[in-house]
DNA sequence: TCCAGCATACTTGTATACAAATATGCCTGT
DNA sequence: ACAGGCATATTTGTATACAAGTATGCTGGA
């Protein structure tokens, strides 16, 4: 038995690097991809890596040219606003079900994520980092593959423009004041609540990111 | 110049040609597939045949088994719930977006989708299809891409469980009568209502189907 | 100097070949 | 008769070969 739980194919392992130079900007926005180029780079075939390329393009990760050339999505601040948006709804869905379906352990489970957070605030450089292992605990109880399916397609988007959301002290602060509104939504037991809390903190993090863009851009004038 | 807007490689079409199968069940759930006699079948070699299965597996419309084949995916009538409460997660947030941002011009193009659709309410064998217009330019109204996409996949496969959502005629009447409130509520100029109007209608949809789905299994009891 | 046209080099899309892994069926022993 | 194990056949994953399309740069002319 092998250890890795994903099949181990090359493919797989082409794939997860290049996702990983895609999210971390290693591969330049509006860079084009050459195959023979990055097989030769990254010791295999064409055939393996078109096999990763094309699983990238269909999570617009990369993008296909109409004359026929891949290149890397260019970064455009407007669909921050969307991304934000979408993440609204879903992580607004996942906290109105988790409501319904905690049990009095998901909640202790809850409350401990988030002291372990309050202890570590300083430390994490970026707020979305620290929320995750709290997401990922109440997309588990709300219990919906598809709304977990579609968070992470929305993570990695959002990965690529981290530079862009970067947190201030102060963000941080407000982020786990809010994880703790929400859990405390959660515990409550009134679903509506849950989800209106979650939708708005996550479109009061889409205007602070789209403050500090237009601010950093237009800070000239 | 082409005729076909998408580039008319022989992996699209394959994929087109595939997708559809899948969906219409011609492929039936839990099929395994056999590269060679399915390229064989479609005058194609197996790469761009490959090419096409791993991006209806990337969409979940096909599924990778651990040991190395290809099925497609079960019907699972939990899933359904799932699909539709992320649908209204979708549909309730587009049609926020659309009501902050319709003119008169959009107003006038619902409600002359809604005279369209009341007209042809009797020949629709669907509700769904009934409302794919209405939604389709609510999306468009409320621009965000992402969403589109999002709704664009749940359709997708909810197109898998038509059988089990099959409407009654009572059904598709109160479809158009959600509908029409729907529109109103977008005209109105209150997102949340319009939001909350939509994500209900969705739910509502959902216990339908879920009462229809229980009915039909449990009928015997 | 600048542009059109062409030739060349490169890239992509597809087909085929091959090796490793997996499934299938048969045979033997109890 | 049934289970275990081996041999065969199929299937998948990868590499390579080739054809068609696309970009690049060069030459000649105005």
């Amino acid at each position: 038995m092998p250890i890795t739980s994903a099949r181990n194919t090359g493919a797989h392992v082409v794939y997860a690097e290049l996702k990983r130079q895609i999210l971390t900007l290693e591969l330049k926005p509006g860079e084009r991809l050459k195959e023979p180029a990055m097989a030769a780079a990254l010791q295999v075939s064409r055939t393996p890596l078109r096999e990763a390329i094309r699983r990238l393009i269909s999570e617009d990760l990369l993008e296909q040219q109409p004359t026929g050339g891949v290149v890397v999505p260019v970064l455009d601040e407007a669909v921050i606003s969307e991304l934000y948006e979408v993440r609204a709804a879903v992580e607004s869905l996942m906290a109105r079900n988790a409501c319904v379906k905690a049990t009095p352990e998901d909640i202790e489970d809850l409350r401990g994520i988030l002291a372990r957070n309050a202890a570590l605030v300083e430390f994490a450089d970026d707020a979305m980092q620290q929320g995750m292992a709290l997401h990922a605990k109440i997309a588990a109880i709300a219990g919906n593959s598809w709304a977990r399916r579609f968070h992470g397609q929305i993570s990695s988007q959002m990965e690529r423009y981290r530079h862009y959301t970067n947190s201030t002290q102060e963000r941080r602060d407000q982020a786990l004041e809010q994880h703790r509104e929400l859990v405390d939504a959660i515990a409550s037991g009134n679903p509506e609540a849950a989800a209106g809390m979650a939708f708005d903190h996550v479109l009061g993090a889409r205007d602070a990111a789209v403050r500090a863009i237009s601010g950093a851009s237009g800070a000239a004038s």
